[in-house]
Order: structure tokens, then C-alpha cells, then sequence
RNA sequence: GGGCUAGUAGCUCAGUUGGUUAGAGCGCGCGCUUGAUAAGCGUGAGGUCGGAGGUUCAAAUCCUCCCUGGCCCA
């Protein structure tokens, strides 16, 4: 009768599932980590350690996270986990961007939907409302974060609403204000006649229009080519009534010019015969077929740049308007329709705006608030661009007839185009010039001192720099403010007098120090008098009730979370970390707002990422129908799943997700998961005391640890270069092919049959060991629940002494590994073993398809050799390492027909079958089977196992 | 239109200064195992390296143009 052998072999035993079930397990985790405040073990354990600063870029509260967020978040959650685990004290304050536009609008549309209007409602009161949403949506955001496995200090988050924020953030306008970098300035803005107010982007609507289209000569000053002596520049606009705020000429360096001599004209044409017009060669035909000019003679061909230096007058020069119009080279100017010149009016438009600020041409202001011409504008004062119907006012046909008057105009015409309209009442809109509050890139020399600063950061990938400084070297003066309600205001007081600020540090620290306990509403709702003090009469002073730009109250965040709790965190930050949008966003607003109060960069290092895109690698949208959301990720396949798919894409592109990718992840993810699985299994019951010396272990067992002294290496070069990619994918090479594909199948024997006291087993379980705590280790800051839940799950005598202690994966930090498991020779021989044994698993494959084997135990090839792999193999188990019951290495020639890899040279293999009896308990084929009389079913290694 | 950037097997990615039949993991097909079993092992098939020109003895790699995307501007 045979025993039943089964139960004498040692096969893993865990608790730890095969299958995860994230979705539900996740949330267990999460609840242990908040009932033993996890973050705050971590803080007191990083006490006095060096401090790595990542500092959040506040999302905008005001709906739920997408997987956009989800990346972000996710990817500085794995950063901050693995400089803590390196031994830092890594602090991360989570926080929100809570002011600005779209949250006013959603309290807007409410009053709307309830038929009020936002202006009838008292602003202390409106204020309160937008508070109150984004305060509703930090906390549902907060609570999606912390799903997606985010630690940080969510008890004390910051947000730019709070009011030492909103003072901090009033104290950095007045550093902007005392240092003289802060100026009153002009700027053109979609103004809506009907309503009296500034538009912003998202509330204008674009409608087909009928504009009435002029052109006009522009009769030539003083030029410095000749070529152009005693010509007019004919410049073409939709926009008529912009012509008495003509201040420039804009012409391409790069376009075609020719000056043209009119040779005839047909009936009715306003065009003279005799007279040079200067027009872009390729835009000349249609001109001539507009004003009616039958022939004509081409003078001179010349490039735009030539143009530069020259001087027009206006038409009207001798109506009031008797100044130079100077032609300026814009990268704006197209042939496409027109002249080939736009006619510039720095009030009325974007490019004209940036390019009169550029070259130092004045903003007039002609239009007030009721779209009609001001007082003081010759000819047409009181003329309506568009009347308070929004219907079109006498201003364009009053150019018209004072342009033809002065014998400029060339011809006119009606055009239906695309055109900005307001959203609410539907009337066209205008450019007009407001008054706003900049702060000037020269003066302080901010721009000097920013294009310093990013040459002093990192930046990860290093293409971001050019990105940043390209914009930096070229943007115009910071407009910082915002006819809003909801925001922190630009606390000034402006001198009736004479319109200068008033520069006061007691009346600064007033308002700050108010705004510190009533936050910023005190400045609506106060007494001015009790801002100015004494000194000053309130009467005398205009209050200055603009809203500060959101990204100054963002790019203030340093001052406010940074320096005010230099306790926990750093002033510099040692990261950001966002989007590569925010080349143009926070960090650009951050290094604007620092280097002008504190002359530096508030960080060392910037890292971006791309953006999310779906499987072809199309933007996502709702039309498309191709969004993921990152809680259905969680739902369905757990919040690790996500943090695995973020690291194994290459965040420094774009990322793509979809159906297939996360299916992808989840399998890689049962890889990892197996492998820690099958570790825990075969390290049942283990204790300390089974311990083997390194020295005293098998090659085998020192090759496995010699990969962990090259893996380790490779997760601190990695975890520098931010590269989590390449370190993934080492990872999961190591436990797919290396571990489970080789190491663990080939210790399969020894860990199931050898004597439990055998030196070496306890290799095996040593090496083991060491594994698991390497590995729960490295993947804890992406696999944040499963490396805990793996961590818990290890045996009962891995839960003391040294480096076992701990509560937590999160507490522990990354093991120490010994340098002197590194053994290049020994990895060196290994890899030439492992070349032969490829070429004996495929020559055991042709006898598997021929059925003379199926267990690779059935086999006993022969490997024939050169010398030099002879001696290589002598010391080597060869048997063990390719799993058959035997194997001979014969070196010599191989005989015809034996298996060979093209790859593998000089190595060739017969196939053979194993002689004997299958042991009963290991399965091997030996003929040493029934030799022990006690147990006759048995090899002589498992006889003496069983005892 | 401008700045930055990408396009290598079904998927995610490697491919150093141009140099032998372009690699890996996953997935897929087939087989084995049934003592990691909704697992494990072996093995095989997948690529005109976005397209077209060009430079070179030699190009995924250098140059030009084009196509298709992405971010930020205009």
C-alpha cells in the first residue's frame, strides 16, 4: 500500500488572495490607514530627517476630479512615497484653487434660473455663495484624491480662499505696489455696449455679422525707402469707427510689397490716375477690383522688413488728428485678406494692444463705457459705435464721410463674417480700452531676473525650459486684474489727485492684518476710513475694487502654504509637478509673483507631464464619447490598477487610456501580485532562525541576490530621474522572467521536497525573504494597497526584529541592500547557463510535440558542449537548473539531428528519456526509486526528508 | 500661422555617437503541467520603424517636404 506522500510536501500556504478584489479591498485599507493615522506616524517618524518639498498645484474646485487629475495627483503621490521611503521627511499639503469666474458664473446661473439678477444681489452675500460652493467641492474632491490612494495632510489642506491665504495674497500685491513694479494702465477688452461690461472669453458667442469694410490710404510721412516716396499705404479694416484711434501701420517682414502707379480707373472709382499706392503684391488684383482701378503699373518690389522706420500721417491729420502713424513690423500680418497692411489701434484690439506696448505707442482712449466716442475725440464725440440696443450707431458712416472728406478713403464695401457677440444679449461686441492694473516685466527687471531663475531649475524633461523662457522672453506686462466679484481685491487706494497709489506700510499691514481674520469680504464691506486710519481722508481716495487674476492668487501659494508653515515644509519647494500647460500657468505665475517679491524661483525643479488622450490617441470629449473616468477605474478595477497604468506609460508625453490598456495593466498587475503571492506561500512558517549566510549559499542563490544589488542600484538611479517607467518595467521583468519563469520554478523542488533543515532550502527561504522585503518595498509607492495588504499578509516570524516591525509598508524605508551581493562574474556565468538551458527547453519542446514527454521530469537529454562550457557547468546542478530528473553535459560533437539555437553557439542538445522509477513525492525519474526499504515509492533525498 | 512635442509588433515601451537577420514584457496561437491551478512552464506567429524624397558603402537613427495627433499661443 503506498502512502499518501501529498502531505509531506511543503506547498505555499497564504492567506493573501490570488485575485485582489481592489474595489473592495481598497476602502478597508484606506479606513486602517485613517484609523491609525498612517500620516501622522509618518511625520513624527521623519522628524529631523532632510525635508524633499513637493508643493501641490491647487486644482480648481468646482467639479468632480477627471482622470487628468487623477495623474497628476497619483504621479506626485508615488514620488512623495518613494522620497519618503529613501529616508526623507516628505510632506505633501494638498490644496485648491478656490476664486475666480467659473465658480461665479455656476452661482450666476443659479440666480438666473431663478430669474434674478447677479447685480440686484449684495456682493458680501454673492461672495458667500461661491464660498460655500467651492468649499463643497474641495471636500468631494478631497475624498476622490484620497480614493486614488494620495496621502498627504488632508486635515490641513490649504486653499486660496482661506483667509491667511487671502491676506498673504493682499500682501504680495503690496510688495507689487511698494517696489513700484505694480502700474495703472489701459488695456483693450470685449466690452458689451448693451450690458456696460467686460466680457471674459467663455461669454462670448461667435454669430455671422455684416461689417462695413474700408480702405484707406495712409499718405506716406518720411520713409527710408525711396521706393515708397510720394505714396499712400492702403490699409483695409472691418471696424471703421477704430480709425480715429489709429496709432500704427503693421506690415510682415516677410510679405511682398509693391508700390503701383494708377494708370486708370473705371466710373465711380474714388482711386486717382496718377497716384501710388503701396499694397502686398499677392493681395494687389483684389484691391485694384475693389476701388475700381482698371490699370496700373508696378514700380518696385520689395520685402516688408524694408518697411521698418517709416512714418504715415493719419488721414485726418489736418481734423485734430496731426501725428505720425509709425509702420511696425507684426508677426500677425497675413495675406489673406486685405492690403497686406493692418491699420493699428492699440485700444481696440488684442495684436494692436501688444504691439503698441511692444514699441511704445500710446492706448487712446476713444470709446466709453456706452460705446459712444468720448468728449474729447475730434469730429465724432457722441457718435455711437452701437447704440444701447445694440444696433449699429452713425460712427462708421461718419468715418466713412470724414475719410472721404480728407480724400482717403479708396473704397468700401459691405462683408459678412464671423463676429463676437454677447452671450446674454446677443448684441455685438467691441474692443475698448479699460483701465487695469499690470505689473511691468522691466521695471525691478522682472523679466531679467525670471529668464535667471529658470536657468537656475531643473526641469524634467529638459524641452520645458525652452518652452518657459521662449515665453517669458516675449510676453507682455502681467494684467492682473478683473472687473469680478469673487476673488481676493486689489486692496489700493488710489489719490484722487493725481491717480498715483498711495504707498503706505501702515495702511498695508491694515488691510492685511483684517483680511487675516475677516478674510478678503472686509474690503467690500468696510469703512474705507478704517483701512486709511487717520492719516488719510477717504474722501481723497478712489478704492480700488478690482479682483486680482486667479493666477496670481495661485502663483501666490508659495508665499501663503510654503513660507507660513516652514514647520513642516520648505521655502524653495524641491518640486512642482503639473501639466505641461502650466509651462504658461502656474509655473510661469509662480516664477512672476516669487522673482518679483523674493528675486527666485520658489522651486528647484519642475516636472511635467502630458495629458491624458484615448486609445488613438484623440483628445477626450463627451461628444467623442471616449472619456474615462477615473472613479469607474476604481469601481471596476481598483485604484492600483490606475497608479500601475500611470507609471508604465511615459508621462513625459502624452498618456493614452482605454478598454484595452487598462486590461493591459490589470495583467501586468496580476503578475506583480502572483509573485508576492507565491513569495508569501513559500515563506510559511518561516522564522529568522532559518537564516542563511549569503556566503554559505548555492550560486543560484547568489545570483537572485546579486539581481537585487543591480535592481537597487537601478531604483535609486530611477527614482533621480523621475523615469518610474524604466523602473517598472525592471521590476516586472525581474518577477515575470527572472523569478517566476526561472529562479522560482527551479526552486520549486528544493522548496517543497528538501528536508526543512537542508542548507539548501533555507537558501531558498532566505533568498526569499530578502525578495519580499525588497519587493513589497520597491512597488509600495505605485501598488500602495496591494504592497500593504502583502505586507500585513507575511508570516507571524516575519514580524519582529530588524526591518520587520513595522505597521505599515508606508513606514518602512527602502532595505538596505549589502554591497557585496553584487557578483558581476558570478551574473556573467549565470547568463551562459542560462543560454544552454534555453537550448535544452527547446529540444524538450520537439519531444513534447512528438508525446514522447510531457513533464520536462520525463527527460534526460544530453547537452553537448565546448570545453570552456564544460568547465562552466561542472559546478553547476544542471539537472535542477533545467528541471529534469538528469542530464548529462558531454563536450565533443554532437551527433546529426540534435537540437541547436542559432543564438546559442556550439551548444546542441539529444533528447533522452529519464531512467527509472517516478518518486512518489518529488516526481522525479530516477533509477535510485524502491532502493530505501522504508519507503520503496521514494528517491533517496525525499526518504530521508520524510524521516 | 508661431513655440514646444510625438507617431517602432494588437497594447505599453527599449533602441547609446547612423553599422550585422529591429528588441522586451504583456496579449494572441499551440503544447505541457494539474503540488502557485480563474495560476505556473515551454514554444510559435506578429513590424515595408507615419508617408515620400535625399545624404551615405550603410538610416528607425541625419536632412527636406508631407500626413496624423497633443499642449500653449496668435
Amino acid at each position: 500500500m503506498t502512502r499518501d506522500y501529498k502531505s509531506t510536501v511543503f506547498l505555499p500556504r497564504t492567506d493573501f488572495p490570488m485575485r485582489g478584489g481592489l474595489p473592495t479591498k481598497e476602502p478597508e485599507l484606506l479606513k486602517r490607514w485613517a484609523d491609525m493615522d498612517l500620516f501622522g506616524k509618518l511625520r513624527a517618524g521623519a522628524k529631523g530627517k532632510k525635508k524633499f518639498v513637493l508643493h501641490d498645484g491647487p486644482p480648481y474646485a468646482n467639479g468632480n476630479i477627471h482622470i487628468g487629475h487623477a495623474v497628476n495627483k497619483i504621479l506626485k503621490d508615488v514620488i512623495v512615497r518613494t522620497r519618503q521611503m529613501q529616508g526623507f521627511d516628505a510632506d505633501y499639503v494638498p490644496g485648491w484653487d478656490c476664486h475666480g469666474l467659473p465658480i461665479e458664473w455656476k452661482i450666476e446661473e443659479k440666480y438666473r434660473k431663478a430669474g434674478k439678477n447677479k447685480d440686484d444681489v449684495p456682493i458680501i452675500q454673492f461672495r458667500a455663495e461661491c464660498r460655500e460652493f467651492a468649499q463643497e467641492w474641495v471636500g468631494i474632491q478631497a475624498d476622490e484624491f484620497r480614493r486614488l490612494g494620495v496621502e498627504g495632510d488632508w486635515k490641513q489642506p490649504y486653499a486660496t480662499m482661506t483667509f491667511p491665504a487671502e491676506a498673504q495674497i493682499v500682501r504680495e500685491i503690496h510688495k507689487f505696489a511698494a517696489n513700484g513694479g505694480l502700474y495703472k494702465g489701459a488695456k483693450p477688452v470685449m466690452w458689451s455696449v448693451v450690458e456696460k461690461t467686460a466680457l471674459a472669453d467663455a461669454e462670448i458667442e461667435y454669430h455671422d455679422h455684416t461689417s462695413t469694410t474700408v480702405f484707406a490710404r495712409f499718405a506716406v510721412w518720411g520713409s527710408s525707402t525711396p521706393e515708397i516716396d510720394d505714396s499712400s499705404i492702403v490699409i483695409w479694416t472691418t471696424t471703421p469707427w477704430t480709425l480715429p484711434a489709429n496709432r500704427a501701420i503693421a506690415y510682415g517682414d516677410e510679405i511682398e510689397y509693391a508700390t503701383f502707379k494708377v494708370t486708370a480707373v473705371a466710373d465711380g472709382s474714388k482711386a486717382v490716375v496718377g497716384e501710388r499706392l503701396v499694397i502686398a503684391t499677392a493681395l494687389a488684383d483684389s484691391v485694384f477690383k475693389e476701388a475700381g482701378i482698371t490699370e496700373w503699373k508696378q514700380l518696385h518690389r520689395f520685402p516688408g522688413a524694408r518697411l521698418a522706420g517709416t512714418f504715415c500721417h493719419h488721414p485726418l491729420t489736418r481734423s485734430g488728428y496731426d501725428f505720425k502713424v509709425p509702420m511696425l513690423a507684426g508677426g500677425f500680418v497675413t495675406t489673406d485678406a486685405g492690403t497686406g497692411f493692418v491699420h493699428i489701434a492699440p485700444g481696440h484690439g488684442e495684436d494692436d494692444f501688444h504691439l503698441g506696448q511692444a514699441n511704445g505707442v500710446e492706448v487712446p482712449q476713444t470709446v466709453g463705457e456706452d460705446g459712444r466716442y468720448y468728449a474729447h475725440v475730434p469730429l465724432f464725440a457722441g457718435l455711437a459705435v452701437y447704440t444701447d440696443q445694440g444696433k449699429p450707431g452713425p460712427a462708421n458712416k461718419a468715418v466713412l464721410a470724414a475719410f472721404e472728406e480728407a480724400g482717403s478713403l479708396l473704397a468700401s464695401n459691405k462683408l459678412k463674417h464671423s463676429y463676437p457677440h454677447s452671450w446674454r444679449s446677443k448684441a455685438p461686441l467691441i474692443y475698448r480700452t479699460t483701465p487695469q492694473w499690470f505689473i511691468s516685466m522691466e521695471t525691478n527687471d522682472l523679466r531679467k531676473t525670471a529668464l535667471q531663475a529658470i536657468a537656475n531649475t531643473r526641469w524634467v524633461p529638459e524641452q520645458g525650459e525652452n518652452r518657459i523662457r521662449s515665453m517669458i522672453e516675449s510676453r507682455p506686462d502681467w494684467c492682473i486684474s478683473r472687473q469680478r466679484a469673487w476673488g481676493v481685491p486689489i486692496a489700493l487706494f488710489v489719490r484722487k489727485s493725481d491717480g498715483s497709489i498711495l504707498r503706505d506700510h501702515d495702511v498695508f499691514a491694515r488691510i492685511a492684518d483684517v483680511f487675516e481674520t475677516e478674510g478678503a469680504d472686509a474690503w467690500f464691506a468696510r469703512d474705507p476710513q478704517d483701512f486709511l486710519g487717520d492719516g488719510y481722508d477717504a474722501g481723497e481716495f478712489e478704492q480700488v475694487r478690482d479682483i486680482v487674476d486667479v493666477w496670481f492668487e495661485s502663483g501666490s501659494s508659495h508665499a501663503f502654504v510654503l513660507e507660513q508653515r516652514l514647520e513642516e515644509l520648505a521655502w524653495p519647494a524641491d518640486l512642482y509637478l503639473e501639466g505641461s500647460d502650466q509651462h504658461r500657468g502656474w509655473f510661469h505665475s509662480s516664477l512672476l509673483e516669487s522673482c518679483g517679491t523674493r528675486g527666485r524661483a520658489p522651486y528647484n525643479a519642475v516636472l511635467t507631464h502630458g495629458f491624458v488622450l484615448d486609445e488613438q490617441g484623440r483628445k477626450m470629449s463627451k461628444s467623442l464619447g471616449n472619456v474615462v473616468a477615473p472613479q469607474e477605474i476604481c469601481d471596476q478595477y481598483g485604484a492600483d490598477i490606475l497608479r500601475l497604468w500611470i507609471i508604465n506609460s511615459d508621462y513625459s508625453e502624452d498618456l493614452r487610456i482605454g478598454k484595452e490598456i487598462i486590461k493591459t495593466q490589470a495583467d501586468l498587475y496580476r503578475r506583480l501580485r502572483n509573485t508576492l503571492r507565491y513569495l508569501l506561500g513559500a515563506l510559511a512558517d518561516y522564522t529568522p532562525a532559518e537564516r542563511i549566510d549569503a556566503a554559505q549559499m548555492p550560486e543560484l542563490e547568489r545570483w537572485v541576490l546579486h539581481r537585487l544589488a543591480e535592481l537597487d542600484e537601478l531604483v535609486r538611479e530611477k527614482i533621480e530621474a523621475y523615469d518610474f517607467h524604466a523602473l517598472f518595467v525592471a521590476l516586472h521583468n525581474f518577477c515575470a522572467v527572472e523569478l517566476s519563469a526561472f529562479y522560482f520554478d527551479v526552486r520549486k523542488d528544493s522548496l517543497y521536497c528538501d528536508a526543512v533543515d537542508s542548507v539548501r532550502r533555507r537558501s531558498v527561504r532566505t533568498v526569499m525573504e530578502h525578495l519580499f522585503s525588497a519587493l513589497t518595498a520597491w512597488l509600495a509607492p505605485v501598488l500602495c494597497f496591494t504592497a500593504e495588504e502583502a505586507w500585513l499578509a507575511r508570516p507571524e516570524g516575519l514580524t519582529s526584529g530588524e526591518g520587520w516591525t513595522a505597521e505599515s509598508v508606508h513606514l518602512r524605508d527602502f532595505p538596505t541592500i549589502p554591497a557585496d551581493w553584487r557578483n558581476d562574474d558570478l551574473a556573467a556565468k549565470w547568463s551562459v547557463v542560462r543560454g544552454v538551458r534555453r537550448v535544452v527547453t527547446g529540444a524538450l519542446e520537439l519531444e513534447r510535440a512528438n508525446k514522447t514527454i510531457g513533464s520536462s521530469l520525463q527527460a534526460n537529454p544530453t547537452v553537448y558542449v565546448d570545453s570552456a562550457t564544460k568547465a562552466l557547468l561542472a559546478d553547476v546542478d544542471f539537472q535542477d537548473v533545467c528541471i529534469t530528473s538528469a542530464i548529462a553535459v558531454v563536450e565533443g560533437t554532437a551527433p546529426d539531428g540534435a537540437f541547436t539555437l542559432a543564438d546559442v553557439a556550439g551548444i546542441a542538445v539529444a533528447s533522452g528519456l529519464a531512467e527509472g522509477e517516478k518518486c512518489e513525492r518529488c516526481w522525479k525519474v530516477l533509477p535510485e526509486v524502491s532502493t530505501v526499504a522504508d519507503h520503496p515509492t521514494l528517491c533517496v533525498r525525499c526518504a530521508e526528508a520524510v524521516g
